[in-house]
DNA sequence: AACTATTTATAAGA
DNA sequence: TTCTTATAAATAGTT
């Protein structure tokens, strides 16, 4: 529009058309500043270069957001609603299965059951007696597990009390061994008779002389913790 | 800046406002649309004049939605998003919600119990024992009421035919009814002690001459799903 | 980035 | 709104 008319059209000159981008962009936004002031009006301008390079006017006394929130309820129909309203959609759903889910677990707790049918009550008693068995079952399965492994290593311990005892015992005849395989009533109160009448020798400490009267105390109640479990 | 220099300021006269809102609006998309084709760029302008009128100009070859989408993607922080990430957030948490609602049904029902440490287990089973008694209750107190009702609508019934008999009775002595009061061991056989004697007239058809014998076998068969329900 | 000849936009009036 | 037109402003091509 100067030195010479031109014709509009791309601009195939590369630089030739950045430079004239750029002029052009300036005086775009110049224009719409003036419309802004001039005549009170709210302006937005976003282009991108060819090279996709972003720039922007928006008329001072409003924000992007204001500006887009404005756009939208004018024109109606909302360019995101559609995807926003599925999303609402589908988050009511949840909340609606979430509230069932929530309530079959309240029946299946003893409450709520005003709103089942006998027919229901009578399956969910069947259902929930199914269920009893499992979990007792189950609960049943996990303690045995838990009393054999304490089981397995009390044994382990056992055996090597034991071995300990025998290569005392190979050391000599001591006297003060002798009165352990007379112990035999001891089994009885401790509840494990197949424990060997060599086991109290763990709670007797050959140091101490009141060992077997007082001292096994203690030792003893230790052991009788497994039985306790059954 | 034609006949008169103007001064960048609010034009106050409303008319002459307007209208050059209008002629300036014109002319900022002509230089968009210049800007468009010349540079190769993508413009989009959107304004409200002081009286709310909305005006746009988008480049061709490029939709708003695109033109939002792409100034988003550039600007990178999303107009819509904050508002957009909560509920997406919303709506993972509701998504966990329910798998843990689901999960703790799914137990409930037995299965997977894997996850369930002893003392969980121990408590499941515990809550599960209260709960099946409590839906037990109900279903008898179900049960019970029905029952109630049938046996209400049964001695309705009842009353109407001994009133109806009795009448018959009355009419005349028919020595084919005599044999009603001597039936006392069919009591035993329905499982009701209070029904009374006179309750065999419903199962006998007084025209029917071997009522006593067989007739009577549905009806009585009839009666004896009650009891069975307890 | 600055210059400037020239085109274009537009204010005021019709 | 549109047309007219004098004139301000924008800008293409050059430096």
């Amino acid at each position: 529009m100067a030195r010479g008319k031109i014709q509009i059209k791309r601009i195939e000159n590369t630089t030739n058309r950045q430079v004239t981008y750029s002029k052009r962009r300036n005086g775009l936004f110049k224009k719409a500043n003036e419309l802004t002031v001039l005549c009170d009006a709210k302006v937005s301008i976003i282009m991108f270069s060819s090279t996709g390079k972003l720039h922007e006017y928006i008329s001072p006394s409003i924000s992007s957001k204001q500006f887009f929130d404005l756009y939208q309820m004018t024109v109606g129909t909302d360019l995101w609603t559609s995807h926003y309203e599925n999303m609402q959609e589908h988050l009511k759903k949840l909340k609606d299965v979430n509230r069932n889910l929530r309530k079959e677990i309240r029946q299946r707790m003893g409450d709520c059951l005003n709103d089942l049918s006998m027919e229901e009550l009578r399956l969910l008693e069947e259902e929930m007696d199914k269920a009893v068995k499992v979990i007792r079952e189950k609960k049943y399965k996990g303690i045995t597990s838990q009393i054999d492994t304490h089981r397995k290593k009390f044994n382990n311990e056992r055996e090597v009390h034991n071995r300990l005892l025998h290569d005392l015992d190979a050391r000599g005849e001591d006297p003060r061994y002798e009165l352990m395989d007379k112990g035999g009533e001891y089994e009885s109160v401790i509840g494990f008779s197949n424990l060997g009448p060599r086991m109290f020798a763990l709670t007797l400490q050959p140091t101490h002389p009141n060992a077997h009267s007082g001292g096994a105390g203690a030792s003893a109640s230790d052991l009788t913790t497994y039985p306790l479990l059954f």
